[in-house]
DNA sequence: ATAGTCAGCTTAATCGTTTAAGCAAAGAAG
DNA sequence: CTTCTTTGCTTAAACGATTAAGCTGACTAT
């Protein structure tokens, strides 16, 4: 049996004092307490003789903050939230806080109960990666008084506080960027989503062709469902390539359709890039690797993350009135897989 | 302002009874308490009425449980450990608890650090993934009786719970399919560390080496520094590779070292398998993205996770006094970067 | 001498639950 | 008509911390 730990109870006992005295002197009250120098030392020095760890619960019960925050992402799997989790882990720790991640798989149920569970832990606020269909939980929130930030996605027509790339200027400047290197047939493969991120993304791309001077081909842009991302990305790869037009470079707007777009591709034996040149949202290993290595819109996930973070606490603090908005700016890191456009033949 | 939540007291309020018939009522408590059946109806009416959610903080410093288990791991931007994580959390909320991640990068000290934040957090319990140097951190735990399962590595002399793969296993059997598919002169490339699963790794892939008749070469063994994967991964190829007797085959003891090998490789036009055959351990889409499927060595993750919660839970339930050591098999799943060698010239 | 001030403590309420113990009224048993 | 049992509820302590309010004795000022 481990020894109960020992509580402020046991160090008044020790000290012949009341725990009044000790709570003041080990919350550094002491001078607007009025404790005596010599009875302060003498609690300092039980407190760290007996190993004393404050009860965290207990504090958490009468202060009614636990000083813990709530992360809710689509997948900690995916490396994109795995790498913004781990930003958010550290930086919530460097401001005494912890996090308790929640995976909602981009569905709006599991969302909801990932939220309530967390409300019945008490935690003090909420990071969320917000999945489809769920503006209602997150408008619940707000009428709550639920301090909560939003991140990488947003709703436009609330008023909240959020951190995200400009979705809409990353796919712009990654349809640009193969434009200019020459590339001509650029086509989509985006999630069937209502999320304004999604939407974005898709307009970008749509307005960086035509202010290329490329009419927009519906053909080209494929929307497939995120609970078939498998089987709809291979038909939407085959329907963009095996035409009598096919594409000459395609936009993955997320990473897990990129990495099933590029097998698919490999399978097909279609080169990149002579024969499809490639950009890609999101950020991994698995690019770098890549034969021919990718060229991806890099969200700055450190920013993103650090931000999130520091806002959210800012809010618990402080409670401002005005929602802070920020967006931030991706970065087209280029590589091999959108190279300048040759003629050739194969 | 938020309306306060609902609380027993409320309840009892608007019931006209006591809080405690109400604790006994909600938590199905009626009939060992002799509740009377129509205030029970009503309360529980009442409690949805207002709906009412139990405050779990309250509830965790009555209990001294907070349902709530402390995962810790290396890095969860590693997908190893992010994949891990996700089946963690699933696991462990199928069994009413919830999960708070650590990252201790491997490290000792952050290690330390995490486990004193969260035992101060009143965690029940732990799944942990030691670092280096953290033997006495876990023999600690031990003697102050906190629940913890070890998870994938293990200290061979201390009596602990465990679930981990047969990393020992693991390494001879991918060493044994390359000598099987012709390679004689196989490196692995390593981390400098003493814990029991990497040594297990390296005693594997010699055992094999020995077993399929070849004479183990120092040279052929590399162990560099976790701290410096980087610059050491390139000496450590350069070593293998640009020699008269360069190796034919190459294991790679971790997922990272294998990230950093291959793009070195790449760099250095060193082609995959016909320069160098490639087993590694660890599991990524990037391994399947490669422009030749990595073969690797993978690991039950799911089990692995599954199984450490619920040993953890049932621990926490019935602390059985029996610790249970759990070794499961890693699967050799064969990709082209290791198959059959053909001899060539180039 | 007497009130007033202040230093240095203690008391006790509070956060929201749980639960052992107790109490009163009604019914059963003798 | 007692006594015992059972039913249906309440009381109050406890978990471990925080903190407003109060108390005591010493010192100061008048």
């Amino acid at each position: 049996m481990s020894a109960k730990r020992t509580s402020l109870k046991d160090i008044a006992q020790e000290a012949g004092v009341s725990t009044a005295l000790v709570s003041y002197v080990l919350n550094g009250k002491e001078k607007e307490s009025r404790v005596g120098p010599e009875i302060a030392t003498k609690i300092r020095a039980i407190a760290i003789a007996l190993n004393y760890q404050p009860n965290h619960v207990a504090k958490s019960l009468r202060s009614g903050k636990t000083q813990t925050i709530g992360l809710i992402i689509a997948d900690i799997s995916n490396p994109f939230f795995a790498n913004i989790a781990r930003i958010v882990e550290d930086e919530a720790k460097r401001n005494g806080y912890t996090v308790i991640i929640g995976s909602s798989d981009e569905n709006a149920d599991k969302s909801r109960d990932l939220l309530n569970v967390l409300i019945n832990r008490q935690v003090d606020g909420f990071i969320i990666v917000s999945a489809e269909d769920s503006a209602q939980q997150v408008q619940l929130l707000k009428e709550k008084n639920i301090p909560f930030v939003l991140l990488d996605r947003y709703f436009p027509d609330m008023q909240t506080d959020f951190v995200s790339t400009d979705h809409y200027r990353a796919a712009y400047d990654g349809a640009s960027h193969l434009i200019t290197n020459g590339y001509r047939r650029i086509g989509m493969i985006a999630y069937k989503s209502a999320m304004f991120h999604m939407q974005e993304r898709i307009r970008g791309y749509q307005d960086a062709l035509k202010d290329g001077g490329l009419p927009f081909q519906k053909g080209y842009l494929k929307k497939i469902r995120f609970t078939h991302i498998e089987q709809e990305a291979k038909v939407a790869i085959d329907e963009l390539t095996k035409t009598d037009k096919p594409v000459d470079a395609l936009i993955f707007a997320t990473y897990g359709l990129a990495i099933n777009g590029l097998i698919y591709l490999n399978e097909q034996k279609l080169n990149v890039p002579d024969d499809v040149a490639i950009v890609s949202f999101g950020q991994a290993e698995a690019f770098d690797l890549y034969y021919c290595p990718i060229t991806y819109l890099k969200q700055p996930i450190d920013l993103l993350g650090q931000t999130s973070v520091s806002l959210l606490v800012k809010k618990l603090k402080e409670s401002p009135d005005e929602p802070a908005q920020i967006l931030m700016n991706a970065e087209l890191v280029a590589r091999n897989s959108s190279k300048p456009k040759r003629i050739h033949q194969h």
